[in-house]
DNA sequence: GCTTTCTTACTCGGATACCTACTGTCCGAGTGGAATAGG
DNA sequence: CCTATTCCACTCGGACAGTAGGTATCCGAGTAAGAAAGC
């Protein structure tokens, strides 16, 4: 089970464009934020697409557009970074295997009670949602520095 | 990110193990295992070897050879069985992409801190893991209720 | 100076190709219990 | 009756093909700001 990688990446250029925010640079354009990071610029268009359809970031048109980031960076999660990137779907899908082979001529009604194994997966992926929505893009710009984020910002005026 | 559905196969074949194994009905081949839940046997043999390799699983040779769990069902946790069928490495890997672009030149020791980003999400797999780890083959198969067991073992009498 | 047109710099979405990892099958080698043959 | 051989039913491991989805690129269409041209 591997994660997207494209997560990462919407996850550093959310951070980003938190930075360029606060110093009044936004919308930055695509290929600028995809360089800043030495990242493929048509490849990264496809994840700043999802990030847009997710209402995470919003993107301008036309000249002097780009993309910036649809609500303030505290109320972005990296859950709903990952939801949007990686899809709301979860890892573990339950086939109900149990209700074939030797137990296919069984009646459907014994099985109304979800697969206990189903459950299971299905608790421990809420764990891991759960811890994902308490980090916000903000908590991870702050716990980065300042000189960082002033960086970041000179190289896009 | 999906999971690996030899997961599933493997959980649920652990249960019927142990079912099995309270029977006096071990080892069983693994042809019939597959069987019972209409599972590829080709395949599903793959995915007993990895428990096997994992040591949650013993592989007897020969004839009325077969596999059995190597130790009691309660000892067995899903996390195990995760671990041996898809892998003990992260779902997230942090490839440092915050070290290229506009930051190239920078030196390396700036970057001595861990990745915030990497950070929450290795949190998040934590939670996840924890979960896993907190319930047992014997958990499972206690609450899928004894008729279920029985007619697992007829069925291999 | 004002309006219209044109250019430019962006995003958006679809089409396409490649590559990796998962899915699935097959076969030969090894192993050990049970049946069989020979003394 | 006892021992040695053969047979059979298993597992093990590697080789291999097919497929889905992630990775990556390209191109045309649409949009808006600013420059240029015309009145």
């Amino acid at each position: 089970m591997r994660m997207n990688e494209g997560v990462e990446w919407a996850a550093h250029v959310c951070v980003l464009l938190h930075w360029l925010d606060e110093g009044g640079l936004t919308p930055a354009p695509a290929a600028r934020l995809a360089e800043s990071y030495d990242l493929p610029a048509a490849y990264l268009g496809k994840q700043l697409q999802a990030l847009a359809r997710a209402g995470i970031t919003e993107s301008v048109a036309g000249r002097r557009g780009g993309v910036r980031l649809a609500r303030p960076a505290s109320r972005i999660t990296l859950m709903d970074v990952v939801a949007a990137i990686d899809g709301p779907s979860d890892a573990f899908a339950c086939t109900e295997i149990r209700q074939q082979g030797m137990n296919a001529e069984r009646p459907r009604r014994e099985f109304s009670k979800p697969c206990g194994i189903a459950h299971a997966m299905r608790g421990a992926e809420l764990a891991w949602r759960r811890e994902l929505a308490a980090t916000s893009i903000a908590d991870l710009a702050d716990e980065t520095g300042e000189r960082v984020a002033d960086r970041a910002r000179a190289h896009f005026r």
